[in-house]
DNA sequence: GCCCGTCGTCGAAGCGCTTCGACAGTTTGT
DNA sequence: ACAAACTGTCGAAGCGCTTCGACGACGGGC
């Protein structure tokens, strides 16, 4: 064993080392890690053993350098903690996980860096595309996404999108889904208690995206029904659940697109003494396990976070490698029956 | 203005564009960025014009090969959705704006990637240093930690953690910051609703240092105490009061260390007709934001996860700089009196 | 039997930046 | 007035890897 750098105290081996050690050149060890050029069974064998017993692992930054990849995705985030935490941590973790199943890590920016922040790690050349969550309408990243030379997916349907690739739940579908699995159960007079004034204030779509779908449906299936923001805390939600027993009097179903107002609306049809569902039926349009982890075991639309964030990784991996994807990607709602919604006899319409 | 790369489509600027526009080599221009060097205000200010009109900017790759330092560092969270998600999601936000505000990036990965994530992100050097959350009292990762040449901080408290900067709230400081404010308000017969005998089993040692710390102030203050672990969901809050009550009698304050347990342990109160806190205080240990959004505004402990993730990026970058650092912080716990404690008349003693 | 394509390997040229030593010119100390 | 110490800048040598072109050794087609 030579007293080289590799086996003399703590220094790193590099990929000159392990050439060293199996007798071969560093560009035949290079070939051997990324496979682009045949290798013999023997020469490839004596590699990796040098690999193993060295505990070589090649330098990122000089790989990076070289190839011009840096196995990296960016994703940003929207880390206030006001709304939608569990979501945000579903997506996350999607992410994450799918982005180390290609082989990539996932370096995390927080929304509030805006544009500066994309800019300064594409330009820097730290990662290899960028996954935006939380998009706005009109959102002021997007002309700058589309200037840097990483692709970019969205999580999430802004206005002009053009070229840059979507992908999101399918939250006007979902809206019908809703309505379809109420109005079938015989409801005619429905509800909606919508997210908070502060999410249509943002401009994120998907409030939009939901209660048009509502209307349009409300329309063609030719119910009567009313619409609300509702504010969190359980005073706006009583004072939400009021408006809409004013607007509609007698209604019999509520579709809930605000995963905070849940919990203190069943309290607050409790408190009132409206069962659910045989007052009132509900459908929720949540993370399954905010469904369930009800009062009452809701029927509910999940919002599938795992798979939209696995879909974007999905979707960079492809641009990474020039395949080609569907710049508008929106998932089929899922709506899954519980303990909410009961049937109406005819006689009630 | 030459036909160079820099000028001609597209093609990203690197230092040697920016200092042949300057007109100086590219070593000055790294010194300028760097200020490692002094540099004459005229030639600073004809590089850093060069800079802007060229719109440069350092390749990570490229500085982190050549100065052996990436200025990113890793973030590694338990990204499963069971428990503490807003807590987590608030250390993450504070990890990342510390680091930013330290020039630093921040990776992210997930907890289950275990030793393997640690040794793959630190070998390839694509990390200055690590913070890892969640852990376990002997965590499996510690000594692999130690193997790294680059350092770590622990946002919690480990068994074994010599050598390894940790930082996290003083839970057993909390425990009897809770006691003797409930002892205070005249209060001798206390429970405590603990988190979940998974916290438990999973060992990770806040729960243990705040049941300690519970245990000891409890003998010091001569108070009648009983403590017991709460299962998550309704049926869990009920089976701990009910344990609890059935063990001591007569109690008149509960310590809740289980954040998860508040709504559910409130709404069953309310349903038993005990109020709070004229019937029954409660002293909570939990973020502000949760304590205040309870029916009854908590008197609580709070979590301080801004502090903490803070405070771990502080001290990463300390390590980094060669400074010292504190290898055990712990937060003083504070307490805030909010309504859900009363004084209990000396006659009730 | 000769030309050509493939296989397996090597050497060398970068990738874009930092940093060390050198050096000319200018101060400072005495 | 002269050595010593700065100041401000440059050139060159890497950092550790990828990749391109070259080249010898083979094997197949005609």
């Amino acid at each position: 064993m030579p007293n080289d750098r590799a086996t003399w105290g703590g220094a790193v081996p590099t990929i000159n080392d392990v050439a060293r050690a199996a007798g071969v050149s560093p560009s035949t060890v290079s070939y051997v890690l990324s496979g682009r050029r045949p290798i013999s069974a023997e020469t490839r064998a004596r590699v990796q053993a040098a690999i193993a017993e060295l505990g070589f692992h090649p330098h990122a930054g000089a790989r990076a350098l070289a190839s011009s990849k840096t196995n990296v995705i960016a994703l940003v985030a929207p880390l206030r903690v006001d709304v939608n935490v569990p979501v945000i941590m579903q997506f996350a973790t999607a992410v994450v996980t799918a982005a180390r199943s290609h082989n990539h890590d996932v370096l995390l920016l927080t929304k509030d860096e805006g544009t500066a922040g994309l800019e300064r790690v594409a330009h820097s050349t730290m990662v290899d595309a960028l996954i935006l969550m939380d998009l706005e309408r009109d959102d002021m990243r997007i002309p700058s996404l589309r200037r840097l030379k990483q692709p970019s997916v969205l999580i999430g349907l802004p206005a002009d999108h053009t070229g840059i690739a979507c992908v999101d739940l399918d939250f006007g579908a979902a809206a019908r889904a809703a309505l379809e699995h109420l109005a079938g159960h015989g409801h005619r007079r429905i509800g909606l208690v919508g997210p908070s004034p502060a999410v249509y204030r943002r401009q994120t779509t998907y409030a939009d995206r939901f209660l048009t779908g509502f209307l349009d449906a409300s329309a063609e299936l030719d119910l009567r029904t009313v619409t609300h923001p509702c504010e969190p805390g359980t005073e706006g939600v009583r004072a939400c659940l009021s408006d809409l027993d004013t607007e509609l009097p007698g209604l019999t179903a509520l579709v809930v697109h605000n995963e905070e107002a849940l919990r203190p609306l069943l309290d607050l049809l409790q408190a009132t003494g409206r069962r659910v569902p045989e007052d009132i039926s509900i459908v929720a349009v949540c993370p399954r396990d905010v469904a369930t982890a009800m009062p009452v075991n809701l029927t509910s639309i999940d919002i599938p976070a795992h798979d939209v964030g696995t879909l974007a990784v999905e979707t960079v991996m492809r641009l990474l490698d020039g395949r080609r994807v569907e710049y508008t990607r929106l998932l089929e709602p899922s709506l899954v029956e519980r303990d909410s919604c009961r049937e109406i006899s005819t006689s009630h319409r």
